[in-house]
DNA sequence: ATTGTAACTTATCAACTGATAACTTATCGG
DNA sequence: CCGATAAGTTATCAGTTGATAAGTTACAAT
């Protein structure tokens, strides 16, 4: 593994990777992108650290910062970047519970799933507040609009509350490994009561 | 605030409170835990700090890391110490619903609440293992017993989840504040869903 | 009254965190 | 070819964290 900011002056690492590596610097910040999702989605916001993303990346946690101006705002563009509904807003309504059911239990450990696990940054740390204002502007707020009167936010709320609650339980917390039986019932379970939610505005 | 372990050799703390406090170990621990508890349910494992802790019960950190060994010790026993579901299961299965909600969004940001943020522990880190085995022992297996068959465990993950998912969105998070309306919806909406996992064993 | 022991603290450590200043090197237009 | 500029790095810092060794002080039984 190349590791910077650490002892190992010189080496390029031409092995690994023959090619030196041009200099492009919007592929650079996107790899670094890449890299800050996967290891936040993984550990967390206090948890994980600029050297390990800067690592992965293939960067120095210098350049890292020099992009991102602080590991705070590494994480809110890295955050800003999953955009979790976009496509799954895009399906039928009659199978919007279906349709959000598989995104968040078969997705690639990308996209979608790390992003309801944004809550999972903190209490009143200063992760908890870009978290809060992410999840609100770029899921809450959106599905409300998609969802429609009544009691528009409530629902959103509902749904994500859910959301958040099958992933915790299915995929993040390092739980006794839950049956194929037992998955299927959740999926189900989730499913059918977030299609509820969006048919039944009127109670 | 009397602080120990900082820049204030030999004061006592006379002023604020006239006992200089009897030594009593077992007064002690408890005050300890009480002040984890609820450090560790305001911020995430991982930022709540051991000499915050400390301060909070008026000791230094080396008696707290005497008590309990290490932080993560600490937090272990913090959590045992919450059980959970212990009151809610003694209520009648007809309103455990209603109950449940009560417990959830009422409760004096002690007891319960803190239990539903176990969760926020982290992602593969020490915490989030300690958290997962508390969660497991004190939460999903009774709840999963007193449910009963059929797919108890399944029922009793979707409780869990609906449970964090409800205090995520409704305390823990940041978010822009909710209306009365909002969190009415959406109180009914968890009674009632939880009442039919409760009722529905045969789906 | 003395003393043994439990309760509790002070002083200190090594490791690690995010961040900054100052340097080097590749790339590309003229 | 060249030199300006962006892309990238090394070396280093100050602050914080959990943890430890060695001490001090209160209390209770003889």
């Amino acid at each position: 593994m190349v590791s910077y900011n650490t002892a190992n002056p010189g080496y390029q690492g031409r092995m690994t990777s023959p090619q030196p590596r041009k200099r492009d610097a919007q592929a650079t910040k996107a790899r670094i992108l890449e890299a800050a999702q996967s290891v936040f989605a993984r550990t967390s916001y206090a948890d994980a650290g600029i050297r390990e993303i800067a690592a992965r990346a293939g960067v120095s946690t210098t350049l890292l910062l020099q992009y991102f101006g602080s590991k705070a705002g590494l994480y809110e563009e890295a955050l800003n970047l999953l955009v979790p509904l976009g496509d799954v807003l895009q399906t039928p309504r009659a199978q919007f519970g279906q349709a959000l059911a598989e995104a968040l239990l078969h997705s690639g450990d990308q996209k979608i799933r790390p992003t309801l696990m944004i809550p999972l940054a903190g209490g009143d740390s200063e992760a908890a507040t870009i978290a809060a204002r992410v999840m609100e502007e770029r899921a809450i707020a959106p599905l409300a609009a998609w969802l429609g009167p009544p009691n528009a936010r409530a629902r959103a709320l509902e749904i994500a509350a859910m959301a958040t609650g099958l992933v915790t339980y299915t995929a993040y917390l390092p739980l006794r490994a839950h049956t194929g039986q037992d998955i299927a019932h959740m999926a189900a379970w989730f499913a059918q009561n977030v299609q509820t939610i969006v048919d039944n505005g009127a109670d």
